[in-house]
DNA sequence: CAGTGGTCTAGACCACTGC
DNA sequence: CAGTGGTCTAGACCACTGC
């Protein structure tokens, strides 16, 4: 009743050898190689069939039981997801289901500046009082349908931005090639009900309900690179998360 | 200019030597004995110091990594996270706070039912069609002003639940004492506008924003035990949340 | 009791960074 | 180049589960 794995496991690839388990036994789940809710093999005797060590084999099952594809029970053994579980935990935002299905998405930028940062800004980006930021306001589409309001701070001390770069590239891949490496985003999710001037951008009647983010986001260097506030159609957008008992 | 450390490790205590690490640099971080933005000492020297194996040094920084309160680069070192940075992520949920502060949260059973669940019900709990389950509302306070409105279902065939038991109890207890291990939840988290009805049990204007929440809750035997849609007052409440680069 | 995952050791070699 | 984290090995002993 157990599964045993025949991974390919290519120990010249530059591709770690848990991160090839892990990509290897989503695969096998995927498929339905591995069925749904059956339990594998001890994770001693799969380390051995694939001529792997040990921790190696628990540092791939590890992330596979953070990411909700396998459950572990000391004493007991090591299970699949059920189907059932793992469909639920496979749907992904509407925005990003319209992306995958095959829509559009496309950012237009309505406002654009370049200017002195207020302070809850400054305090926000841990910048000094009174310095400048980069302030810019997108609308993003999916299929030319409005989804999305964002509104967002850059410290310029960075990356250079202006108008046709933040329209070409978008903000992320535009920090991304300046050299920034993020590490780490604090986001907060709230409601609100729309203005009439976010209902008008976004194509809904106003007094429709809208979904909040507050973000700001950290590089490795520790610098507080950028801070945000998003509103997204709530016919349109939710947040998705699965949660994983430690 | 790195930090060492000087942990109190006990080696005959139950609890395992890489959380008493995670505890004990939390600590020195809360405390500021760890300055932030400071370097730790490399994790070799570290582990030695500490007589410690360097994996198990490893694992407890992997942990306080993916908390959010240490950060590492290849070939560079590890750096403790700037106290700005770290302000923004201790931020929890309003509602968190008000409990924290010593507000009192009571929750107040409006309806109970145990009745054949509708077949999007059955679904959700992956239940034969026609299956019976306990329905119930709740009203969550903090200091008797009301937070969230709660609807639930729940499996009838695991922990056996009245109205009694579950004014009493709360919930999640209920089910735990009963024996269920929780494994998984999968959240999902949008906006609504509030309906009269909605409005006038949570003592808000009608169209006021809500910010909704719907949740199933999976075991460690692979069953739906419970799935939920909860309001909450978009004055009160927002989902706070820490996005760690992997 | 046998079987399982949980923790831990004492090493090794490599890849990347910054000088 | 020296210093750092990233990956990997081949074991060991323990705690828990279910019979």
């Amino acid at each position: 009743m157990t599964n045993s794995l025949n991974l390919p496991i290519d120990r010249a690839s530059p591709v770690p050898l848990y991160h090839q388990v892990v990509k290897g036994i989503e695969a096998a789940i995927t498929s339905g190689e591995l069925e749904a809710g059956s339990k594998l093999e001890n994770e001693i005797d799969l380390a051995a069939s694939l001529n792997l060590s040990r921790p190696t084999m628990r540092k791939a099952m590890d992330e596979l039981v953070r990411a909700g594809l396998l459950v572990r029970k000391r004493g007991v053994g090591t299970q699949v997801v059920s189907s059932q579980v793992r469909r639920s935990l496979e749907l992904s935002s509407l925005f990003d289901d319209l992306v995958q299905r095959g829509g559009k998405p496309s950012t237009e930028v309505l406002t654009f500046s370049h200017l002195q940062a207020t302070p809850a800004i400054c305090e926000k980006l841990a910048l000094a009082p009174g310095s400048k930021v980069y302030h810019f306001t997108r609308l993003r589409m999916v299929d030319g349908k409005p989804l999305a309001l964002m509104e967002n701070w850059v410290r310029d001390d960075i990356v250079k931005i202006d108008e046709s770069t933040l329209a070409g590239e978008g903000l992320y891949a535009l920090l991304r090639t300046g050299g920034v490496n993020f590490r780490l985003a604090k986001q907060s999710i709230g409601a609100a009900v729309a203005t009439k001037h976010q209902a008008g951008l976004l194509e809904i009647d106003s007094a429709s309900a809208l979904v909040t983010m507050e973000r700001t986001a950290v590089d490795d260097k520790g610098r507080n690179v950028e801070t945000g506030q998003h509103v997204y159609r709530a016919d349109q957008y939710s947040f998705e998360m699965t949660l994983v008992q430690r």
